[in-house]
DNA sequence: ATTACTATTCTTTTT
DNA sequence: GAATAGTAAT
């Protein structure tokens, strides 16, 4: 073992060796965040105090097996499995776990990730008959979540005159009952959705008073990690929590605080020295990752924030590269531009591909890169998105195991009873559902009895064959570990089968994922307990439970390979890369047309823009387009204000990406229908600054445009349209004519009808037959 | 009852 | 333009 202490600055070694009390550290971007946290876990470990008395949280599990992995690296004995190191999420979810008996939960209980929940709520309102266009399912959710989050119960909310007037004059007068019954329809189907993990513990904590002071006392000393993104439900269990000891140490960056939208208040970070008069408060002020360029940007941005604790990164590293701004014409020519400069600069600096991250704020932004990225053959790799677990295959391979575990679960019930075919039709589960709904039996109890519930014949028999399947499935559970289960119920529920018989090419995609699947439960039975689980357990049960809380952003066993990353800011958060893009700097995107509207969401874009200024080492690109495509159609924005609050002397103005913009303006000319884009060409180059004035003035906002396609050596594509396409305008398309359909192929037009805004072709394809066609959406390129 | 087509909404950000 | 929900068609 080295000596650790020898490595950190003054400021650190002083987080690191205070002992008891309360601690804040404000630890600013780069400034050593993380191995303070680990540093000090272990320096507490070496001092004797039991790891497994250590209780520390993150937000993602990333962060949690980074920080085990430092500690068993100072310590180098292998006793960093014991410490309680987790999530919010995973840690309360273990506890619950245990503790669930106490709740009236099973301690097998479901966890539902957001679909499921929306799931549950689309029911919900159709089943009370509400208006699914006031009470769209994301706004339902989002409300209940918030509710949830601020810990205000059902009970709260109905008898909150305040509340109850807001959904009053929304016209939402029932969201307080379907909050209500959302609640009791989890509780009833055995699960728990992610705020529940937060609101269960905390009930458990506050009402059972035993377990309180058993997990008070065990937690000796209790460590949180990106305070300045923790909500009032995770506020007032750490509170809770740490209320014995108070040896709490927090370590944030109010500037990085950018989770509001779940609930996150940056004012725990504040009031934490009101909550603890004595606590110690460090400030970690050198930043060892950026360029003084960068530190300088980012300082100057954040300075516009008028809500932040004072403090003053400054860096010791080398001045470097000026901060590029890089304008293009359209969200293409973006997405070229960058590929180019990264082609470039592996050529010319000997970069690699994984010093390259492109930040973006939205993940539908992705789309111009990726295609960019592969017509230059350089290998990427999105972050986020949907993950493996969200695909279809997948959430119906697991709804079965999950009612295997919790033959309450309505919404894996609802997946799998006709799945594959069985001949339950709709009218059998509505008679079902509703019974269960109705009646005081549970779920479960209901299937086993499909005569009561007025279900005869064929699907009757169909149900009761699928119950004795379960049955012996179930018992299966106490004696079989998870993967024997997982492998006999693709068996016998006919899955496996149904995937492998699908030869169609998304067919074996999905039978290989579900393959994939079946190797990752194997790999977990057959992982030693090495992640400080307590329970030596490698059940189905504990299986489920794990995986729900599992991420994209986790699946890092090939996070090393040398590919370009693309990733939100969000995710992006807590990483550092040499060569970083931030690009959609437009107004409307980056700041969301969402948040603009009061100072606190403005002031949350920026700290969201600072996050992504600092995730750069070296170099970082800063980009924006006049003109992008959006639900299909091009719409103009102007230059976000945060280019402006960028000082002068640190940019470089000379990246006005003018070369890619050009090859594409040489496109739009040929169609003859594009004049007004033309005027915009005299804007690169020609004009000085980047005055907001500077777009393309006035183009019609739903023309259709055809989209970036290539029309010159395009390589890649599945179905390449030939060197001559040029999609014609809806318009000029006649009957009779001999039309080039992108996807299609040639075809003649035999029938045009529909009014302007909705006309639609007949079209009869000499590969793929007839087709109608949507004119307003279509490529169609006329060859006579 | 399953498939194929049409209409509608969607864009913040995630455990 | 994509994903989804709803509806028409075999």
């Amino acid at each position: 073992m080295f000596n650790y202490l020898s490595e950190l600055n003054e400021k650190q070694k002083e987080a690191v060796l205070h002992r008891d009390g309360p601690l804040i550290i404000i630890a600013g971007a780069g400034s050593g965040k993380t191995k303070v946290l680990t540093t000090r876990i272990a320096h507490l470990m070496k001092q004797g105090v039991d790891p497994f008395r250590i209780l520390a949280l993150t937000f993602t599990n990333k962060a949690a097996a980074e920080m085990k992995e430092r500690i068993d690296k100072i310590l180098g004995n292998n006793e960093a499995r014991n410490l309680y190191i987790g999530t919010f999420h995973s840690v309360f979810a273990r506890i619950l776990r245990i503790e669930a008996e106490k709740l009236g939960y099973p301690s097998n209980f479901t966890i539902y990730d957001s679909d499921d929940s929306r799931s549950v709520i689309k029911s919900l309102v159709q089943n009370n008959n509400l208006d699914d266009k006031l009470y769209k399912p994301n706004l339902v959710q989002s409300r209940i979540s918030a509710a949830k989050n601020s810990l205000i119960t059902p009970y709260d909310y109905l008898n909150d005159k305040h509340i109850q007037m807001e959904d009053a004059r929304a016209n939402r007068p029932y969201l307080g009952q379907l909050y209500a019954s959302y609640v009791e329809k989890c509780f009833r189907n055995g699960a728990m959705d992610f705020d529940d993990l937060l609101v269960k513990m905390y009930e458990l904590l506050t009402r059972h008073p035993d377990v309180l002071s058993k997990y008070q006392h065990r937690f000796q000393y209790v460590l949180i990690d990106e305070y300045q993104d923790t909500n009032m439900a995770q506020y007032k269990i750490v509170k809770l929590l740490s209320a014995m000891h108070e040896n709490i140490c927090v370590v944030g960056d109010d500037a990085q605080s950018i989770y509001s939208f779940r609930g996150a208040t940056i004012e725990n970070i504040l009031r934490f020295q009101d909550d603890y008069p004595d606590a110690q408060m460090v400030k970690l002020e050198q930043n060892y990752r950026c360029t003084q360029n960068i530190i300088g940007v980012a300082n100057a941005v954040i300075n516009n924030n008028k809500k932040q604790i004072p403090k003053d990164l400054w860096t010791g590293n080398d001045t470097g590269e000026k901060i590029k701004l890089v304008r293009t014409l359209t969200d293409n020519d973006e997405g070229r531009y960058i590929a180019d400069a990264i082609q470039e600069q592996k050529l010319r600096n000997h970069y690699q591909n994984k010093d390259f991250a492109i930040l973006y704020r939205t993940n539908a932004q992705s789309r111009s890169f990726e295609e960019s990225l592969r017509r230059l053959n350089i290998p990427y790799r999105i972050f986020g998105g949907l993950s493996f677990y969200q695909r279809k295959e997948i959430r119906d391979y697991v709804a079965y195991l999950r009612f295997v575990v919790n033959p309450n679960d309505e919404e894996a019930f609802k997946r799998i009873i006709n799945f594959p075919a069985r001949g339950i039709g709709k009218t059998s589960l509505d008679k079902i559902l509703t019974l269960a709904n109705q009646s005081e039996h549970s779920l479960w109890t209901i299937v086993q009895n499909p005569a009561a519930a007025g279900i005869g014949g064929a699907a009757r028999a169909a149900i009761e064959q699928f119950v004795v399947m379960m049955q012996y499935m179930q018992s299966m559970l106490a004696s079989r570990n998870a993967y024997e289960i997982a492998f006999e119920i693709g068996k016998r529920s006919q899955l496996v089968a149904e995937f492998y018989n699908d030869k169609s090419v998304e067919g074996q995609a999905r039978y290989e994922n579900v393959q994939a699947l079946l190797n990752s439960i194997k790999e977990y039975t057959e992982t030693p307990n090495e992640d400080g689980e307590l329970e030596a357990n490698k059940s189905l049960g504990a299986y489920l439970q794990q995986i729900t809380l599992l991420t994209d952003a986790d699946n890092d066993n090939d996070g090393n390979q040398d590919v370009v990353k693309l990733m939100t800011i969000h995710a992006a958060k807590g990483l550092e890369f040499p060569c970083v893009f931030a690009v959609g700097l437009e107004e409307n995107i980056f700041p969301s047309a969402m948040s603009v509207y009061d100072r606190e969401g403005l002031e949350e874009e920026r700290r969201l823009f600072y996050v992504v200024i600092t995730r750069a080492k070296e170099k970082l690109w800063v980009s924006f387009a006049h003109n992008r495509y959006r639900f299909g159609n091009l719409v103009s924005n102007e230059p976000s204000r945060f280019i402006e609050e960028i000082p002068e002397t640190y940019l470089d103005k000379s990246f006005a990406g003018v070369a890619g913009a050009r090859g594409s303006l040489n496109n739009w000319s040929d169609t003859g229908s594009r004049q007004s884009f033309n005027r915009s060409t005299a804007g690169p180059g020609g004009r000085s600054g980047f005055s907001r004035s500077a777009g393309a003035p006035e183009e019609k906002k739903n023309t259709t445009f055809s989209r970036g396609v290539a029309p010159a050596a395009g390589s890649g594509y599945v179905h390449r349209p030939t060197a001559t396409f040029r999609p014609a305008s809806p318009e000029s398309l006649a009957e009779g004519m001999k039309v080039e359909h992108q996807k299609f192929g040639f075809g003649t037009i035999s029938r045009i009808d529909g009014g302007q805004s909705n006309r639609m072709a007949t079209i009869h394809f000499d590969n793929v037959g007839e087709k109608k066609i949507m004119l307003q959406y279509a490529k169609l390129s006329i060859i006579q």
